[in-house]
DNA sequence: CCATGGTGATTGAACGTTCATTCAGTCCTC
DNA sequence: GAGGACTGAATGAACGTTCAATCACCATGG
């Protein structure tokens, strides 16, 4: 991803925030430009519309998702140690800034959200097929593709931090050492199974 | 839930549709009105607002959903088979009608999804509190809250259906054998462990 | 068997508001 | 002073909601 000019960055900040607090069809461009502390006008110097500007901004979720993730790992490490560094950066990401969780979710499941952008090779997507082919390849893994299983374990974070954002303070002691159990569960789905059963 | 009348039913029906279709930001009244075959002024008789209106449909939704899994349940069976009964009667659904999976992850998401919401108990929640509980209780699961797994094995299906709709037609045969290994892995993370590892 | 009137559902044009987008004018920088 | 960034009032389309008018239905009385 190229440079971003700040006033850029400025405007995908506002309405990402503005996507989490009030939802897509709450989102209007005099609410995004005014949190940017720019004129409603000015969104049109860098998007050339609406449509573009929601685009744009998922293109920059993934960019933050993948910086941070890449950041954090270390391939000299174990391989199953690597794996929950990878899961533990998406959570802590995700809890950070719960706005990229709901503008990230709430994009997958809107209309936006078309085959060819999926199937759009992205820096994020090649990072982590690379990521869990490696696993499959040394024998770590479950011999299966690399998409499917980011798909899962991409989910097994979002169902965790939509526990924290959902539940909120209501979360007991108990309830999370339970949560703290569920990157072994997917660790334990994913790899490689014994065939003593 | 009470019976429906016909008339409100369509209407539900027809902005679940139109969600599917559009998302929650293209999903004006009159749209709503007109595919169900009534006048916009109508919707009023049966919804205060539009807010409403959609906060029947997450209710709606979450109906349909316990509905459909506690028919195919049959309780006399064994643990595990109730719980890959309990996968693919979710899964099935999901496929069947995209439109409950694209409304409720998008409901979840939004800023509808109070915490006041979901702590209300629902026939659903109870259902699925009630059968990871036993799960739990009997031995055939990892000992934990049984809120947890279900956010877990919900996510597992969603991922599923998600993988599904989103690269839809371009599944390859050998990816098709790969999806199917997810309720395993589901199934391999959330049952107790043997302690000889 | 029809006429009458009452009731509640249904209609869709109309209203006021909000929205995305435009553009004439202003400001800033080199 | 030229060129681009920026402003924010203006515009027209679209939206949620209202409501006077219409309709469908049924009970009653002749």
């Amino acid at each position: 991803m190229e440079q971003i000019a700040e006033k850029k960055r400025l405007i995908l900040e506002s309405a990402l925030e503005r996507i989490k607090n009030y939802g897509f069809h709450d989102c209007p461009m005099s609410k995004v430009a005014s949190n940017a502390g720019v004129a409603s006008g000015t969104i049109y110097t860098y998007f050339s519309n609406k449509d573009e500007l929601i685009i744009e901004l998922f293109h920059y979720v993934k960019h933050l998702i993948h910086e941070r993730v890449s950041q954090n790992d270390d391939p000299a490490q174990d391989y199953k140690q690597r794996f929950f560094n990878f899961w533990r950066s998406l959570k802590e990401l995700y809890l950070e800034k719960p706005s990229i969780q709901r503008f990230f979710e709430h994009f997958m499941n809107s209309p936006y959200n078309t085959p060819e952008l999926q199937t759009r090779k992205s820096e994020w997507h090649k990072w982590t097929d690379d990521f869990f082919e490696q696993g499959v390849q040394e024998g770590h893994l479950r011999p299966m593709n690399p998409k499917i299983i980011r798909i899962m374990v991409m989910g097994s974070v979002t169902s965790y931090t939509r526990f924290h954002t959902t539940y909120n303070t209501l979360i007991s002691e108990e309830e999370q050492t339970d949560l703290h159990q569920i990157p072994e569960m997917i660790w334990d789905g994913i790899k490689r199974q014994e065939t003593i059963n």
